[in-house]
DNA sequence: GTCATCTATCTGTCTACTACAGTTAGATGA
DNA sequence: TCATCTAACTGTAGTAGACAGATAGATGAC
């Protein structure tokens, strides 16, 4: 077990801490929650989505997406159909207002991740992104391995 | 807004979803739970503290770690005494089986992380623990000013 | 010394997010 | 056409956390 590796770990455990802290900053107060926009966020990709793909993508219980969607469908930010392909399976998309709320939510962490790094160059903030892109990439990697 | 920044919030939106969901790795069963692996790492470093203080180092609500520690005691992974200098405090230590404990859930997890990067290049992994650990750092600016 | 105020902790309550087990309705191949 | 498979949904439960209010102990001005 290398000393890198032991930092690497006890700096996740912390980042994961913080980040979900700054879940709760003012700043994103009446924006969308944290799986109403990973769920707009796959949308924008697939356009139209079932429940397993939606899932699939976010590495989610298909029970909890079902959930997160009804939410989202009595908030107005996606519609629900029938798949007319197969009556087993529901269509998920994006309303314009649904559209609209993952933009602007999109901008305000955004802003909030611009003055969190706002000292670093940018050199550092394009390797942080590749870096973090990559980890995620591993990190998927790991859980579908496991 | 740059292209930049935006990389790095949706990164780390997805980081957060794909690390919660490593937390139920199986490799991860019967170590601490994240609650109390950061408790005892905040006892590590300050041998006895009381509940503030331990609130104040993870920016945690008070009465969020009044629980946890309530629950710690239960498994017997830290002891509670009355602060003998504040009849209103408590101070909080790890016991050997929670310092066992800890030692134990970090060779875990420091081995998971070992598995998810695995092929990356000694530099790549340091240039990882650095940013993450600069990142933390700002993070945590961040949290303090908002 | 005593009282008003401050502070450390704890309790009650609530929310977000998620999984697993079991059910149901529709699809599909022998 | 029936056994089986599968997509989604429902019931239930657990973790992690916040905020508001209660309580008991500390402290400074007088």
């Amino acid at each position: 077990m290398d000393e890198t590796t032991g930092a690497i770990e006890s700096e996740m455990a912390m980042l994961l801490r913080l980040a979900d802290r700054n879940r709760r900053s003012p700043a994103l107060e009446s924006t969308l929650d944290r799986s109403a926009y990973l769920v707009l966020s796959v949308l924008e990709q697939h356009q139209v989505a079932n429940i397993s793909t939606i899932a699939e993508a976010l590495r989610l219980d298909a029970s909890t997406v079902t959930r997160q969607v009804v939410t989202m469908e009595a908030a107005a930010l996606v519609e629900r159909r029938r798949d007319p392909a197969d009556g087993r399976g529901t269509l998920v998309v994006a309303t314009p207002h649904g559209i609209a709320q993952l933009a602007a939510t999109r901008e305000v962490r955004s802003a909030v991740y611009a003055d969190v790094v706002a000292d670093w160059s940018p050199a550092d903030r394009g390797t942080l992104a590749a870096l973090l892109h990559r980890l995620n990439a591993d990190l998927d990697r790991y859980a579908r391995r496991h």
